[in-house]
Parts: structure tokens; sequence; C-alpha cells
DNA sequence: CAGATTAGCGGAGGAGCCTCCGTTTTACAA
DNA sequence: TTGTAAAACGGAGGCTCCTCCGCTAATCTG
């Protein structure tokens, strides 16, 4: 029970072909987008595209493997802002973080939109992590009262896919702003102590 | 300079064309979803592929034509909820509205995405019926200051957007619910009467 | 080391998207 | 009516997605 280790060990051509396919998808998805042709990993890999399907039974599979470590970083973020800052403003700053670096990597709104689904099994770790990056964000804000009590994980998570919605936009970054300021606001409404730092009004 | 008439009528074949089209497309659609096959609608329409996309250059346009009328009506709507309703349930009740109309037609959300994005042409005119009726809304709330006075359309809408991505879940109905609350106290936040209508807290 | 057992490979093939362009049809004029 | 230019047609073709399955070769067993 104890080994989590021995359920046969994957065929040495099969490791080697994953991680050429990886490089490949990393290649290219940051030279032309997430919405890069899978073939086209696939022949600069030397692979088969049956081969590439098999590693990674879809997009999104394939292009989270390519920035799993990219998204840890920010998952870790959250705790650093915590010892930093205010917890309304470590909240605001991080999803600021999240909804930019979904901006910057132009395709990855519906990747992580597919992500983040509750239906997908196959993901259930990686959102395990995000979700308790935001539920520690959460929770401190709420102990200390500067938002509603009953904000949840979940809704807040909804509402942020919603901002990066726009990054396709050029002119995207105020738009984003604004919306998660008024993300924050619709969090605060009702909290004890109602501090804001909105830009607007 | 008054006729607006006269940039030569259609021929008569396309005009025949156009109307096949777009019965196939309401059958289609609305028996598959909106992301049926558009070779499939060309096919029971007995035209080319080729005559499709004159008619309709992209999926969204055929689309659109398709359900035109229910947008209308829905636009129309916000008028009729003004009259019997306080400005912001007004508000509320007609965002359920918009979110559960696109909720119901599976395939809806990206579609609309496409038509309310600025960049794109073809739409302007659905465009500004939308945007009509969703600032005379926000006018009235803003007005008898139930709601802050820097709500702006685009945000708003935006913000919706973000409501009805999640309306592909099952179980959509009461996150979505929830959130539409959540924007609603976002706009609420800072106006001098504060009235609430939420369930939650 | 030979033989058997599979995990893994790879590409053919069916389906859809969209464009391009040679052919057909229509509307209008002579 | 007949001729003709422009509008409209339609499908072939290039591309991508994704699945399926016969073949190959890595690993295990005696």
């Amino acid at each position: 029970m104890t080994d989590t280790q021995t359920p046969r060990p994957k065929r040495q051509d099969a490791q080697r072909n994953r991680e050429t396919i990886l490089a490949a998808a990393v290649a290219t998805f940051s030279q032309a987008g997430l919405d890069a042709s899978l073939e086209a990993i696939a022949r600069q890999a030397g692979v088969g595209i049956g081969t590439l399907y098999r590693h990674f039974p879809t997009r999104e599979t394939l292009a989270i493997a390519a920035y799993q470590h990219e998204v840890e970083q920010l998952c870790e973020k959250a705790a650093e802002l915590q010892r930093t800052l205010s917890p309304d403003q470590a909240l605001r700053e991080w999803m600021g973080r999240f909804v930019g670096y979904v901006a910057a990597k132009r395709g990855m709104a519906p990747i992580l939109r597919t992500v983040l689904s509750p239906e997908d099994e196959y993901f259930t770790d990686l959102r395990a992590q995000i979700h308790g990056a935001l539920d520690s964000l959460l929770r401190h804000a709420i102990q200390v009262e500067v938002i509603r009590p009953d904000a949840n994980v979940p809704d807040v998570m909804q509402a942020m896919s919603g901002v990066w919605l726009v990054s396709a936009e050029r002119e995207w970054r105020d738009q984003a702003e604004r919306l998660l300021d008024l993300l924050m606001d619709g969090l605060r409404y009702g909290a004890t102590n109602q501090t804001t730092n909105r830009r607007t009004l």
C-alpha cells in the first residue's frame, strides 16, 4: 500500500517520446500560440500523430503539461502575497496576476476553462492546487471581515474566467482591471470592515 | 438620398437559397446544437457548401440570422421590465433572462461572444440594439442611485458573458444566479440608496 | 538466447472547416 | 428573341482534428 512506485515503469521509448513531444510542444506553442496545429507538433517531434494523442489525449492535456510549472508557480505566489500584503490586497493582486498570466498566453483562456471544469477527471490535481491557493486567500480576507463571509472559491474562480475572456481583445488591460475591481466590490459588499482601493468612482 | 431601396435587389435564386439555408439552419441547430456541421446544413438545404459560405461567411452570421428575432425580443423585454419593476429589479431580471436564454441554446455562448466583440464590423446593428437595452436599464438604476454611477455597458456586458460561460455545466442555474447577485452587489457598492435582494448571506 | 507477450507506434481514413475558381444562371439591353 | 456581363453556384482541394487498428519492438520468461 505504501509503494505508489511499481505500477510498471513506462517503456523507455515511450518515456523518450513523451519528452520529445513536450519539448516540441513548448517550442511550437510559444511561437505559434496554443492553437497551433497538433500535427505540426507531432511532425516536429518526429513521431506519428497517433503517438502524440496517446500521450496527450486532448489539446488541453498537452498544453497544461507544457505550462504546468508556471501555473504551479502562480499558485505558490499566493502564499508569498499573503505574507507581504493585507488580505484583500493579496486577493486582488493574485487575481490580477492570474488574469495577466492567462492573457499573456494567447489561447490559454479556453484551455484553462476546460481544466477548471469539475466535469473533467483528468485535471483533479492541478485544480486542487489552484483551488487551494484561492481558498487560502479568501479565508484570510473573510477572517478579518473585509469581504463577505459567503464568498466561495468556485464562484470567484468563475468570475475570474469571465474576466480573462476579455483578454483576447486589444486594450484589454483597463477593462480587466475594472472588472476585477467590480468583483472585489461585489465581494466586499456587506462585509463588516469596508475598505476600498477602487480607482474609479 | 431618401431611397435606401435600390442598391440592386438580389437575384431571385440568391434570395431563395438564402431562405432555404436559413430554414435548414434553424432545423439543424435546434436539433443538434449550434456547433452542428455547416456542411450538413448545406447538404440539407440542397446547396453547395460554397453557397452557404457566400451567404453567411461565418458560423456566427448564420447562427445569429437564425435567432435574430429571439434576440430582438429579449431586447424589447427590457422596456417592459422597466415599466413593471423597480430599476434594480428590472436590471437584475433582464440579466437573468439573458443568461437563461443563452444557456438554453447549447453553443450560443461562444457565438454571442464573437457578436459582442467590438472588433467585428458585421454585427454593429445587433450590438447596438443590445447595448441600447442594457444602457437604458443601467441609466434608470443610476438615476435613482441604487447602483454606482460609474457602471457602464461594456463592463456589465463582459461580466454577463462571464456568467453564461458557466451555463455549459450541469447544475449551472444556482451558480449563475449567485454570480449575477454578486455582480449586482458589485454594482450597488458605493451607491447612495443601498437596497438589496440577495438571497445568500 | 529464443519465444511469447504486450505496450507502444504511426499513419490511413473519415469528417469538418474554409477558400478559390471554373461553370452556370439570371437580368437586362439591344 | 438573342447576346452578354455580372452575380451566384458548387464542389474540389488543402488543412486540421481525432480514431482505429495492423505492425513493431521492448521487456519478460523459461
